[in-house]
This record gives C-alpha cells, sequence and structure tokens, in this order.
DNA sequence: TTGTTAATGAAATTCATTTTCAATAAGGAG
DNA sequence: CTCCTTATTGAAAATGAATTTCATTAACAA
C-alpha cells in the first residue's frame, strides 16, 4: 500500500529481484529521482534529490544504485568532457536518442531527429566492424559537441 | 642544430610561437611521444615515455602541455569509461577514424573503414542539427562499445 | 517470527587532475 | 652576446569524484 507506481512485481522490483537484489527505500529514491525528469543528472545532484524522498539515504547509496542500475542497462552513464559522470534513465519516454554536447557550459540536449538514418547506417557499420575486428558491440555513442544557444558569443 | 623534425618555423615552434606560447623540452619531448605512436595513452603513460628523452620532465607539465595542446586543437582528449583520460595527435598519420572501446579491457581500437559514409551522414545532420538546436557544431564523436577479441569469454 | 545475507551510512581512502609558489629559462630588445 | 620580462617549470599540497571498509540494518524466504 501507498507504493509508487511500477514498483510491484514486474516493475522495478521485479528487475531487481529478478536478478537477486533486493528493493529498498534508497534505490527507489533514486530511481524516482530519475524517472521524473529530463535532465542529465550527476551522482550528487541525484542524491540532493533523492534525499527529499528520502532524508536518510547517503551518497554512496546513490553510487552503489547507479553502479548497479548501469551493470544492469537500465541507465545511461554519460561521461562529458566535464569530469563528473552523467546519468538517464535508458528507457524513458525519451526514447533512443543521441546528444548534443556544449564545450562551454557543458550541457547536453538530446535529440531524435534524423535518428532513424542513424541508427540504419549505424547497425549496417556495426555488422561489418563486428566481422572485420571481431568486436562484439553492445552500444554505441554518437554525440556532437559545440556552443549551445546560450553560449554562443 | 640537432633539432628534432618539424620543430623549426612553420613546425610545433611555430605553432606555438604563433600564439604566443614557447616552445620548451618539455612540450617537445611530450609531442614526440605521441608522435612515435598509434596508441591512446594516458597522461602518465605519456609521463613515463617522456621522461625517457627528457628525464627533467614533470608529471605536472605533461598535464599542463596536454591541456594546452587540445586547446591550440591540436590532440584529442578521450574519456572511456575508464577514469583516465588519453589523448592522440589529431594531425597524425592515422586521419580521420572512430573508435571502438572495449568495455572489459578499454582498449581503444582505431577503425576508418565505412567511415566515409559515416562523416556524409554526419555532416548533413550537423548541418540540420545546427540549424534546429541553434547550435554550432564543431566536432563529433562515435564510439562503438563492446567486447574486443581478446577479452571474448 | 526468525535467520541469512544483501544493503546501508559514515568515515577513511584512492587516485587522477589541479593549484600553489618559488625558481628557471625562452626568446625579444638592445 | 647580455639583459630583462614573464611564460614555464617541478615539487608538494590541495582538490574532488568515486570507491572501499566495516559495523549495523533491514529485505525477504522459509
Ligand atoms: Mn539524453
Ligand atoms: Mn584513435
Ligand atoms: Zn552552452
Ligand atoms: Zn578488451
Amino acid at each position: 500500500m501507498g507504493r509508487g507506481k511500477c514498483f510491484g512485481q514486474g516493475g522495478w522490483h521485479g528487475k531487481f529481484h529478478g536478478r537477486g537484489y533486493r528493493m529498498t527505500a534508497g534505490r527507489e529514491a533514486v530511481i524516482n529521482v530519475l524517472s521524473s525528469t529530463k535532465e542529465h543528472l550527476s551522482a550528487d545532484e541525484i542524491f540532493i534529490r533523492a534525499r527529499k524522498l528520502n532524508p536518510d539515504i547517503g551518497l554512496t547509496t546513490v553510487y552503489r544504485t547507479l553502479e548497479r542500475l548501469s551493470i544492469m542497462g537500465e541507465i545511461h552513464r554519460l561521461d562529458p568532457g566535464d569530469k563528473r559522470a552523467r546519468f538517464e534513465l535508458a528507457e524513458s519516454e525519451k526514447g533512443h536518442h543521441h546528444h548534443l554536447v556544449c564545450t562551454k557550459c557543458n550541457r547536453i540536449i538530446d535529440y531524435d531527429d534524423f535518428i532513424d538514418d542513424e541508427v540504419k547506417l549505424l547497425s549496417e557499420t556495426e555488422k561489418k566492424l563486428s566481422k572485420k575486428y571481431d568486436f562484439k558491440i553492445n552500444n554505441h555513442l554518437i554525440q556532437f559537441y559545440g556552443e549551445c544557444k546560450e553560449c554562443a558569443e
């Protein structure tokens, strides 16, 4: 009772449980933070927001939860030029998208325009590269770097 | 006299000088290390090799030189999942290429096969994105993540 | 309800990178 | 070549994101 959405069987609880992990209040808080934003948050930004949902959570738990979710493939870890990693839910309403990264302010802008052509070309390329280099490709990253509107001189 | 190749006017010396910087033994060592490898080295790996060319060089100078070269656009900084940044000369014999990154051993493999189609698509996409998001694109990054031959289970 | 053990928070630690600061040397002027 | 300005340097200290340690807590299967 009083349980948030999607934390029952088949939802997040199930995802953890299925792999022998446990659903805890800390993990629920982190997931709720990630679920309720379109931003690309760093660990400590997630910590600050998660603490509002669960004042007892520690930063360590945030790092550990992010690590676990990353291994589970449920979140994407981004390493912009800026030194701190940033995270976003893999299966958000946003769907498959790529990024524009501002090298001035480190803002990350999602885009999914023109993505179909990109993804199509990429999957062909993946196939060729896999064969030629005997490399098992699991994922790809495309980012454009430059200056965002706000940072234009 | 006794000066290595390409450190005279119009070469590296000129590149620094033109921007009001000075050519020094430390910088020459770092550049020579980068020029003589196809690997993607980290700062401390560069330091170890540079010390063989110039035993007096300090790690701090390596970092500072890499920062300067990066600003000058003469090297590319790569941030693989692994926490240390890696570097490669922008204008090497390797030419424009993209990367396969092994998520097990962090090895980085260059490829330039099939690159023409990629670059062509990317430049079209860049044009459209630039306009739509009012974003000035200077550079792009494409990486495929997976498991290299040596790490295959 | 109980037992097993995954998960936690706080504090300590790691480690790449940056900053500080006094000493050095690149290179233009004379 | 010599002198001078100041960019550059190395060593040591500082920073800061991320990880590890360890004693305590709580998830959840039985
Ligand atoms: Mn995104
Ligand atoms: Mn490369
Ligand atoms: Zn910006
Ligand atoms: Zn590998």
